[in-house]
DNA sequence: TAGGATGTCTACTCGTGAGTATGATCGAGA
DNA sequence: TCTCGATCATACTCACGAGTAGACATCCTA
């Protein structure tokens, strides 16, 4: 239970040659982080198994083999909690499009691979909270802080879309339903993985990219795709308002 | 505020010529049954707005202009209240399977019908409680009731996308995963919809249905699909475990 | 080895909200 | 006019859970 000084590799063996004041306290620094990431990975996994609001601090602790106070001594508050769940979880995603970005790919490929990584967020232990984290659980400030970063997320989907159909690698589409069609797909495994782990992520995530790439209407032969192409225009025109 | 008599078309001008001592009491039962339907209504209305953990029935009382001991002469719990949101929104889309069984169409046609009502379903007043009540939040029984009828719909949207693979109208895929696509991205209209109202929920639904028919992937010339199929080919393969 | 910093616990406060006991009101029939 | 049942309000109870005060322990540095 008192590991503190068990975990580390660099502890006990060689207890800093030279001495400095400082490196027992970057060592404590680390050890501060590394209990307040075990307290958000707690609540995560609490607030997936029974949501949020059923979910006491109590719990945590509990779950932790600690008592509230302690949870407390590392957040300021559940809905804090809530927050930094969120933010782990969204991290994940933010991080496929910068590394996509680098790819000289056609953009339905950039886009497959952001949907792919987006999925297996979402099956991740974060992923409830990401998807789940209601803003009216939250203060202004945080609503408006996360509803930025779901909006950002959103508009990358968004470009990656447009790109592709100007690249010619996708279906000409209306990006925004598109994009909230794909995303509401994949976010949508949040609710539930819990229940049917019998694909990983990155499975789930594959087999999704496949449905969407291919899309419902068979692609046999062309004279057939006539009649449904007409009616398909007809919906898109009714979007234009 | 005090409207009960002055409603119903049929009071006031004639007083039931025969009166019979039922007249009152039906007329009661009726008017008593438009006051539970207001009650759920103003419920689905607040759930809808401020979650159901935030919430109170004091809340939903003050909307009807009452106090709380009204609301529970209509509804035993709070719980209950939810449930009968959700049936009330999940009937429509059993509904929708209903009519559809009776349609000389191929199958997609039929599921297009059908997650057509379902998207409007979801963009209704009841849409939030039919996605997002939670299992956590409901006792045990409520709790399976809802399961049941979540499983029965998602069945039926696996079943129409076999025989739609079978008669040749659905591209050949995965039922279970595609079932689970085409869901959750309708399901997640709920999420977005109360902050964007620009479209109807038949719109959107009519927009969903065109991205799922066509997919991602242009349609242009047949000898670019090489690839990407045998990718999609792959993907399947691992899926079979 | 004293004294401060860090970390954890016990034992609270306090607001909130679900649900209820009890009684007032009001219309309908006797 | 009196009674009865349906309807609704006042004014509670009670449990739960977020957050805190303050004591205690343990380690680090001087």
């Amino acid at each position: 239970m008192n590991n503190r000084r068990s975990s580390p590799a660099t502890a006990g063996k060689h207890p800093a040659p030279a001495a400095s004041p400082w490196k027992a306290s970057h060592e404590r620094q680390r050890d501060r982080e590394v209990k307040r990431d075990a307290v958000i990975r707690a609540a995560a996994r609490e607030f997936n198994r029974k949501g949020y609001h059923n979910t006491s601090l109590d719990d945590i602790a509990a779950r932790l083999e600690v008592t509230k106070p302690t949870v407390y001594y590392y957040v300021t508050s559940k809905e804090q909690l809530l927050f930094q769940c969120f933010v782990a979880g969204v991290e994940r995603i933010r991080a496929a499009f910068r590394d996509v970005r680098r790819l000289e790919l056609p953009a339905r490929e950039r886009l497959n691979a952001v949907l792919r990584r987006y999925g297996e967020a979402v099956a991740s232990e974060f992923g409830w909270c990401m998807v789940r984290a209601e803003e009216q659980d939250l203060s202004p400030a945080m609503s408006r802080h996360i509803k930025a970063l779901k909006s950002e997320i959103d508009h990358g989907i968004r470009r990656l879309i447009r790109e592709g159909v100007q690249d010619g690698s996708i279906h000409p589409c209306d990006p925004k339903m598109t994009a909230f069609a794909l995303a509401g797909a994949l976010n949508w495994i949040a609710h539930w993985y819990r229940e049917d782990q019998s694909l990983s992520g990155a499975q789930i995530a594959e087999a999704f990219v496949t449905v969407f790439e291919a899309g419902l209407r068979p692609r046999a032969n062309a004279a057939q795709l006539a009649t449904p192409r007409r009616r398909a225009r007809r919906a898109l025109g009714a979007l234009a308002r």
